[in-house]
RNA sequence: GGGCGAUUAGCUCAGUUGGUUAGAGCACUUGCCUUACAAGCAAGGGGUCGGGAGUUCGAGUCUCUCAUCGCCCACCA
């Protein structure tokens, strides 16, 4: 018997390790057709938290129900190594520790690196347990695995030889914290208070200067022009002149270039080729020098003459005072400005000239709009309007920024030797050195749906079997860097799509809306709302309180909205079991009008649910199991059914409806659905997580039975509210006129109790009445006053209705374009109403 | 500058191909320990669905427009 109150630790204490056991998340049933979905790998960089919870949680629900339904499901476990972010992490924790890098040497670094890897790793796994999650464990997973490494090489080896990966010197985000390139996606812009400089270029054998407004002046060392725009009536007739960069002192020529602005600043732009993008094209353009200025760490290099040695910002200052001391600054506004940081590091973004590894995007990107514009090749997006979003990234994309000087990831397979460049993955032979870069993380991550299953393997039949796979969920956060990066991957090396859905869920904010974040303090760890409301609350507030694509405000109150949910299914569960212990066998030989009823109920439900299931509606889905429970099967069908207890085919439908209940919230919660599911006395399988999912079945579906008690149990809600109104008490008379089985129901539903149901109206007594089309009841008490008040706000309120639907009756473009059921349901309703109306005015 | 989303009850949010009187949770009012559940039961109150216009027999839902908030991308001398 169940206790009288759900709890949840002691319901999820050790079910896991039992379907682990048993291995109900092992793959291979091959007489089954498969369902993949593959998980994306969490950075082995810390906890997990919330998103990750809600993101494994809808994956859980779909692998559960998938398998349910009869496939053979494989979801596959894996983490990331994750290159920049571990990196920074491991770095920082050698800083304490009083270490650096550098003087660690690679390899003793790399060992330090894996250290973290088990620790971090071994948590996430634990975290996993903790949420039910039904992985294929025995097919785990991570980025630097050779199933991931030989991916890797085969693929950068395969797009380097066509052509598709190269080797340039360009200007790229440059982090110099990690000291490593940056692809735009790792760069986050922030507003920044900062100033424009208004310096004084003196134009060459004159005594006039142009203002050159900069943000950022140490950059002029670099300067190998300045430009106007050719158009720009002011200054036009001074291109081809020379103006004298200050400080430096350098003579450059003035330029006409279509990037310098008329409407911007003065309408004059300094040109520095190695540090800004811009200033790199008009340099191409022009073909003017490149001067690097500083090194990899942002501190000024020996072009700077004094300055060499200073960090950017210190130069910036110094730098600024020299000019006014010399009078060639004009003047200084401050000004609030965009600037890009490292998503990792968090250190203000120099773009900076290097050479660098990239991946040529324009035929990628093409073929990605091919194929998401072909109906049978696409990938479905859940919502729909991410596959707007990744055609329109396909569209502007530049080429991406691969290479990372960093040592935490899959080295670069690129051997040099004098001039000679070769891919392989072993040496050459003789005098070749391997580039000493890693790859992006997210080149790895890329590959992810196919090198997991051993695409660049020997034994390549999880492959062959399991992909494309069918299910990706992920946050929109990571669209550009990952879920654009693996579709054309996948559409260059497989020549389909990774997934053929792909859900994307929002992120969870804090109550007042903002970011949950580390910084801000505001974060919730997942173990601790499962330690407080158990896993099963926490999944089910996760994946049914928003629609997809929405952010998620966290509010720990509907976790306890939904741990009472869960304790309403229990306590429903220990009512259907404690009257069904003695059930001999199921029969369903002798339904009554309830039982017909709750059976169409519970068939419409199932029929809702899977459909809301196969959309991923997973809100919805849970909205209509909360309200068929609730309110269809514990206020209605339960509350009826006491008064038939002994009846076996009673005993048939609880056992039926509690059993299907079941197994349709189990992908939500797994582990109270297991426990009460394996008190049932009779059950078709040893565990519910191998039990089959509920299916329609249109012979139980009783339209008319199902009308009528729906009427009936609308007469209820009516009666009762004319008891509250008018204070009528237990004690009064009745009179009662109904057929024979729906009275024995009123009577239940209404605690009327023989003693008080008369055969004639009682003298000196008022009477208060009710009628439908089921029912005639009477009540009589002494004393108590007609509600006259209640009366006529009611009347008002059906007066109005009748006049509204009056009007649209008599309405012919109405009746003659409207749907006839649309009509017909009008029409009825009017006809109640004007009889409730009749009804209610003799009243008065 | 380009794009996307949001705006519905006091709060947080649902609302499917346009179709009965727009829903839920929490909060609120009233009455109940009715032996599955007081973390519950019963009955209620509360919304001109951001503003305006249009299409339609019919609009929270479709179109246009304006406003506010948020996000993404690009630019940022």
């Amino acid at each position: 018997m169940l206790d009288k109150k759900y709890n949840h630790k002691e319901v999820e204490k050790d079910k896991f390790k039992t379907w682990l056991k048993k291995e109900y998340f092992k793959c291979g049933d091959t007489s089954k057709e498969p369902f993949t979905i593959i998980l994306p790998p969490p950075n082995v960089t810390g906890r997990l938290h919330l998103g990750h919870a809600w993101d494994v949680s809808i994956q859980d629900i779909v692998a559960r129900y998938k398998r349910m339904q009869g496939y053979d499901v494989l979801w596959l476990p894996g983490t990331d190594h994750a290159a920049i972010a571990t990196e920074a992490k491991v770095v920082a924790k050698l800083k304490k520790e009083g270490i650096d890098k550098y003087k660690l040497g690679r390899e003793k670094f790399l060992e330090k690196c894996w250290e973290w890897t088990e620790e971090y790793g071994g948590n996430i796994r634990k975290e996993w347990a903790n949420m039910g999650l039904s992985l294929d464990n025995t097919k785990e997973r991570f980025t630097l695995d050779e199933y991931s490494v030989n991916a890797v090489n085969k693929a950068f080896i395969d797009m380097y030889n066509k052509g598709l990966i190269y080797r340039g010197k360009r200007i790229i985000n440059w982090d110099p914290e990690a000291k490593t390139a940056l692809s735009n996606e790792e760069v986050f812009y922030k507003d920044t208070k900062g100033a424009f400089y208004h310096i004084k270029y003196y134009i060459e054998g004159e005594d006039n200067y142009l203002d050159v407004a900069t943000t950022r002046p140490e950059t002029l060392f670099g300067d190998t022009a300045v430009a106007v725009n050719p158009k720009d009536k002011r200054y036009k007739h001074l291109i081809g002149k020379n103006i004298i960069v200050p400080i430096v002192n350098r003579v450059v020529p003035i330029i006409g270039d279509e990037h310098a602005d008329m409407e911007k600043g003065t309408g004059v732009v300094k040109i520095t080729p190695a540090h800004d993008p811009n200033d790199f094209e008009v340099g191409n353009r022009h073909n003017l020098e490149r001067i690097v200025i500083m090194d990899e760490k942002a501190v000024m290099n020996e072009v700077t003459g004094k300055y060499n040695g200073l960090d950017r910002f210190e130069c910036r200052e110094k730098l600024i005072e020299e000019l006014k001391e010399k009078d060639l600054l004009e003047k200084t506004e401050e000004i609030i400005h965009s600037v890009g940081y490292s998503e990792r590091t968090n250190v203000m973004v120099e773009p900076y000239l290097s050479e660098q590894w990239f991946v040529k995007m324009k035929d990628l990107s093409q073929n990605l709009i091919k194929m998401q514009k072909d109906r049978d090749k696409k990938v479905n997006f859940f919502p729909k309007r991410y596959e707007k979003i990744i055609i329109q990234k396909a569209e502007e994309c530049y080429d991406w920024c691969i290479s990372r000087q960093l040592w935490w990831g899959i080295r670069i397979p690129i051997w040099y030797k004098d001039n000679e460049i070769k891919a392989s993955v072993d040496s050459p032979g003789e005098g070749w050195v391997q580039d000493e870069d890693v790859l992006d993380t997210w080149f790895s991550s890329a590959l992810w749906p196919f090198s997991t299953l051993g695409w660049a393997m020997e034994d390549d039949s999880l492959y062959k079997r399991y992909f494309p796979t069918n299910f990706m969920s992920t946050g929109y956060d990571i669209i550009f860097f990952w879920v654009f990066r693996m579709m054309f991957q996948s559409q260059n090396f497989t020549k389909q799509n990774p997934f053929k859905d792909c859900y994307m869920h929002g992120l969870i904010r804090a109550k007042d809306g903002r970011k949950m974040s580390k910084s801000l303090g505001n974060g919730v760890e997942p173990l601790e709302m499962v330690e407080k409301y158990g896993a099963d609350a926490l999944r089910y507030y996760l994946t049914t309180t928003s629609a997809a694509g929405m952010d998620l405000r966290f509010d720990e109150e509907k976790i306890t909205s939904t741990w009472n949910f869960i304790n309403k299914l229990w306590n429903a569960s220990r009512f259907v079991l404690m009257n069904i212990e003695d059930i001999k066998e199921e029969n369903l030989d002798n339904l009554k009008l309830e039982d017909k009823w709750i059976l169409t109920k519970l068939n419409n439900t199932i029929k809702e649910v899977e459909k809301h299931m196969n959309k991923y509606d997973f809100n919805l889905a849970g909205a209509s199991l909360y309200s068929f429970i609730w309110e269809d099967f514990c206020d209605s069908y339960i509350e009826l059914s006491k008064s038939s207890l002994n009846d076996n085919t009673t005993k048939t439908v609880l056992l039926k409806v509690l059993t299907a209940i079941l197994k349709m919230l189990h992908p939500f919660m797994p582990y109270v659905t297991e426990e009460i599911y394996q008190k049932l006395p009779i059950k078709e399988s040893e565990s519910i997580m191998i039990s089959t999912y509920p299916k329609y079945n249109k012979n139980n579906i009783y339209l008319d039975e199902e009308q009528v008690l729906t009427k009936v149990l609308g007469d209820v809600t009516n009666i009762r509210n004319l008891k509250v109104n008018n204070n009528i008490t237990k004690e009064a008379s009745i009179t009662i006129k109904s057929s024979k089985d729906l009275e024995s129901i009123y009577k239940n539903m209404l605690k009327i109790k023989d003693d008080y149901i008369v055969e004639k109206a009682p003298k000196d007594k008022k009477e208060y009445n009710y009628k439908s089309n089921y029912i005639d009841i009477t009540y009589y008490q002494e004393g108590s006053v007609l509600n006259k008040e209640l009366l006529l706000k009611e009347i008002e309120k059906l007066e109005q209705s009748i006049i509204k639907r009056e009007n649209l009756l008599a309405n012919e473009n109405y009746i003659t374009k409207a749907p006839q059921n649309i009509v017909e349901l009008d029409k009825q309703k009017l006809k109640e109403e004007q009889e409730k109306l009749k009804i209610l005015k003799e009243k008065l």
